[in-house]
DNA sequence: TTGACAATTGAACATTGGTTCAGTATAACA
DNA sequence: TGTTATACTGAACCAATGTTCAATTGTCAA
């Protein structure tokens, strides 16, 4: 993709930001005037730099017709992960960019929720009070992982064991909790795997 | 808001759809044509009547005027978040909904990054290796707290403390680590203080 | 110094497209 | 039985808009 002149970048993005705050597409006069142009021709070639450089296009005959270039025209999500700080350089200038931590492209949103955890009962897996825990919604949770049991209507994230007679038993990661069995004639409910963890401190 | 009919729902449905889907709102007669209307005044009393009931919006002298209720065009993002699970009822439908999260949402994109935990000197202070650290870019952090240090270009997640000398005490939070002090001739640059943390399990 | 390119003015043209007026038909409702 | 809301047809008006032609100015590399 060919770099785009400062005057260039500059109409790109008003028709990017009209666009996510208005909910559509400038028409030419709009640019000409958020930019202050007497004519509206002083925007067409911006418009016909912008599509030779790949970054827009148009649809013939039809009013409002920008279509930004789909690499362009999903709003990135998330927040920056840097992975190394080049040497000498202020981490302002984010360089060594790494891609964004987003949950909705990690977790997909049907299949994932997110629990707080009330207690300490897991404190040694790594969960603290207040934490929420991503699970990921499925039917079974096999022994040794850490998954959700939603016992009478209770949820509880503890760590699964399956035992010979079918019973399950739910082990606490702190020696201040005892294991314990879930009766048979308990209303037993697998909400999921634990596969996550988002603390948001002090 | 008001129910809508049938017919008004598929039209407010299209007009969703074409934003999403070719980035700007269709006009009228687009509308028409595809709904098979050989006239545009079927679609407007249509529109009418999504105006009246609070669906849309339109900006007089403008083609292309259709404005979506902000209700309607920001997707939702996030993880659903569960606070209880109701007694009897199957997890699928997500009754007791406390939001969502969304890390957009919580830390702005212009503050914050994220950084990759290296090693396990932060062990204690529950940073494991892997981890992201969400970190606010701020020039201060506090004796105490825990921040990024860059020195000489190398980012670091250790707790804070500044000497009475002015110099940086970094403390790591396991005890196989011994605290260490900057130099005063390193190259020093304080990354921002650490406010939160994501873990992706297994 | 010539040519290419960016940036802009100014004017004009042909469509696109929002809106409105005049009707028709059906169903719910009071 | 009249009223109101929904759901359309058909036609017309005129403002909004994309596009194009003709020129001008400054910059920068060949």
């Amino acid at each position: 993709m060919q770099e785009l002149t400062q005057k260039q970048k500059e109409v790109f993005d008003f028709i990017l930001a009209t666009l996510r705050e208005e909910g559509n597409i400038p028409s030419v006069r709009e640019i000409a005037a958020a930019f202050g142009f007497a004519s509206t021709n002083a925007v067409n070639t911006h418009l016909d730099a912008l599509q030779k450089k790949g970054y827009i296009s148009r649809r013939p005959g039809q009013n409002r017709n920008i279509e930004i270039a789909p690499d362009y025209l999903i709003p990135q999500r998330g927040i920056p992960i840097i992975g190394r700080v080049a040497a000498g350089k202020p981490i302002d200038a984010i360089e060594n960019l790494d891609g964004y931590l987003d949950l909705d492209s990690i977790y997909d949103r049907e299949q994932h929720f997110a629990l707080k955890i009330c207690g300490d009962s897991m404190l040694e897996a790594g969960f603290w009070d207040g934490d929420y825990a991503i699970v990921r919604h499925q039917p079974r949770v096999e022994t040794g992982e850490i998954g959700v049991a939603v016992i009478n209507g209770a949820a509880t994230v503890k760590r699964f064991r399956w035992l010979d007679d079918g019973c399950l038993m739910l082990i606490p990661e702190n020696d201040s909790y005892q294991p314990f069995t879930v009766d048979a004639d308990s209303d037993l409910q697998i909400g999921g795997k634990v596969i996550g963890l988002h603390r948001v401190l002090k």
